[in-house]
DNA sequence: CGGGGCGCTGTGAGTCCGCTGAGAACCTGT
DNA sequence: ACAGGTTCTCAGCGGACTCACAGCGCCCCG
């Protein structure tokens, strides 16, 4: 089970760190909520425990800009505050739980365990075309039922032609999407290398190539 | 924001109901398969929320003979099973999400905008002509339903007859608008030789000769 | 009815595009 | 340090595509 702290007390970080790690978990630390921001996005973590009074971005912020993205980690809000339109606040920007300080360390542990234990609840929806089924909140990916094993850059490529299904996909617009945001540096035959694994691990009449355009998931 | 309730727990309707008009969306109230089938058919929802289980008809079969029927509105499934099995059931049938009960109301708001955010993920309108249709966000071209292969040239060509279609368009021009913007160093015979490739892959009737000015769509 | 010009089409050569195998550089965990 | 996996580049191949050319048919004119 991977953690993401975002605190930005240095001291209540570090406690929090080696309590979870000696719990069992592995923990990273984020100081503040850019930071937090940009761990949270890589989507490697179980859940995230995030304060809500950051410098630069407030936990707020943090969450309400991650389930934009329909990133669906399971965040816990910490705050100093107490009243119940923060509470609201926090559980209307797509926060799963609300944890008061000063909190009980034993508490904390509780709650995030049970928030680990129901995360199977507020599961970003899955991605099917045909006979293929990519899981985004497991990185599970299947074809005809059997299990399927992408290498991250892989896993990248496929979701995005999951969830801009059965448009055509040129591989600029991948190179931006998929690769870089600059989207500049990188030769469009890394595409078409990528897009010949995708087709190695799914099969073919899985995409489509459309000549002189792009890309098109197969109907 | 419509949306259309298909629920036949009246309590639970009701709930949901109160609830979403208070967050500003206009909801009508299903109580069973059938009603809800011929109200989604109205094509006036942006988003249809489907109970599974429902007197006379199920949900399962009502998103069916809706997407039978092309009828894509946004569907979210709600049921109380929560086997993967009846997941994979839901989506296969063409829902495009899927919650079970009892799910949380902020919750089922966040994957309902997400759901509504997906959607409205704008796409050029479809171009025909009589029984020609291109999509220009498939690349796909179909005539009297059947799909048309086209290369790249023959697709901008054609494209660009839907969008001028309706008055003449002159070789000259189509060599600047479709080949080269400098539109110099081609034979206006090539214009020719692609409007010939067209009709044998459209069928005849579709591009007018206008002798001496260019051509035009048929109508 | 005859002629000229415009448009149509079959042929073929050169070019372009996408696919693939091989391998270098890099990262990661042991 | 090493092994395995991953990312990306490169070069070559095969097929699709583009376009010029030239001959033919047809339309419209006188």
């Amino acid at each position: 089970m991977r953690l993401l702290v975002v605190e930005d007390e240095a001291r209540l970080g570090r406690a929090l760190k080696r309590g979870l790690v000696a719990d069992g978990f592995t923990v990273d630390l984020a100081p503040d909520g850019v930071s937090g921001l940009n761990a949270a996005r890589d989507g490697q973590y179980d859940a995230v425990l995030l304060d809500v009074m950051l410098p630069g971005l407030s936990g707020y912020e943090v969450v309400k800009r991650l389930r934009a993205e329909d990133n669906w980690v399971p965040v816990m809000m910490v705050s100093a505050k107490d009243g119940p339109y923060d509470q609201a606040d926090g559980l209307d920007y797509g926060a799963d739980d609300y944890l008061t300080k000063p909190f009980d360390y034993v508490v904390l542990l509780a709650r995030l365990r049970a928030l680990l234990r129901r995360q199977s609840d507020p599961r970003p929806p899955v991605l099917t075309s045909g006979d293929v089924r990519l899981d985004p909140a497991t990185r599970e990916v299947t074809v005809a039922g059997g299990a399927v094993a992408l290498s991250p850059r892989e896993y990248e490529l496929l979701e995005f032609f999951l969830r801009h299904g059965d448009r055509v996909v040129t591989k600029i617009e991948l190179l931006d999407r998929v690769w870089d945001a600059r989207g500049v540096g990188y030769d469009p035959n890394t595409v078409e290398v990528y897009v010949g694994y995708l087709r190695r691990k799914l099969g073919p009449g899985v995409i489509d190539t459309v000549r002189g355009a792009g890309y098109r998931l197969a109907r």
